[in-house]
DNA sequence: TCATAATATTACTATTCAGCAATATAGTCA
DNA sequence: TGACTATATTGCTGAATAGTAATATTATGA
């Protein structure tokens, strides 16, 4: 697969997504279910203003879906895949920090 | 799989160095083969300066690996995880394209 | 040692964006 | 309608960083 201009653009771009920890944890906590606005906020202990910009973010970036009951919004995992990504790169940092502890034992005991 | 603080940091970092067309665009050279910086910045029709710095993250970032061979040096691909990453990103595009055109063709048809 | 070539570093600017407080919007119920 | 609750938006500030020109470093060969 060769990739032009733009499609790098979008790649980088769903890969910015990812790149900050609040969204991530708040995809962590979404993977056990639905939840909303309110519920992430507590659970994560930061601001609502916060939680719900970082959840149009997840949305429009297709990642999320959204439901209204009521008063309450609730947030979604929309694309699975991206548990698969996350377990690809904690796959390579385990691997990284085996590799730096097998160095430091090295070095240690001879 | 949980994920306290500090890996959430560990894993949006590495994904905020996949998150720029230029790195990307860089791993994407790499994947044909080891690369000079001058071959790089030439084919990517750059600054000698930004190549070798954007090679710097991406070598921290432990995703390269690079070999002095006289007064050049070659980097090479260090984690092929990364096109299982981006081709996991790609398939999500895809899906997303498609999504909109078979929308945009049922509100034009009826 | 000197000149040359390849790469790395430095110091800077412009842009992006997370998090915040304050406020606006939307839905519910009396 | 008005009070109340949940969520979204706005405007802002501080921090991070991509790209750049200029310069430093490193290796080669005469």
């Amino acid at each position: 697969m060769r990739y032009d201009q733009d499609q790098l653009e979008a790649v980088a771009g769903l890969f910015r997504v990812l790149a900050e920890p609040t969204r991530l944890a708040i995809l962590q906590q979404l993977k056990s279910g639905p939840r909303s606005v309110g519920e992430l906020t507590e659970s994560l202990d930061a601001r609502q203003a916060n939680i719900s910009k970082q959840l149009g973010i997840l949305y429009d970036a297709g990642l999320l879906d959204r439901e209204r009951q009521g008063t309450t919004v609730r947030y979604a995992i929309r694309e699975p895949m991206i548990f698969e990504l996350c377990e690809l790169v904690c796959g390579k940092l385990r691997r990284d920090a085996k590799r730096k502890w097998a160095t430091f034992r090295r070095t240690r005991t001879r």
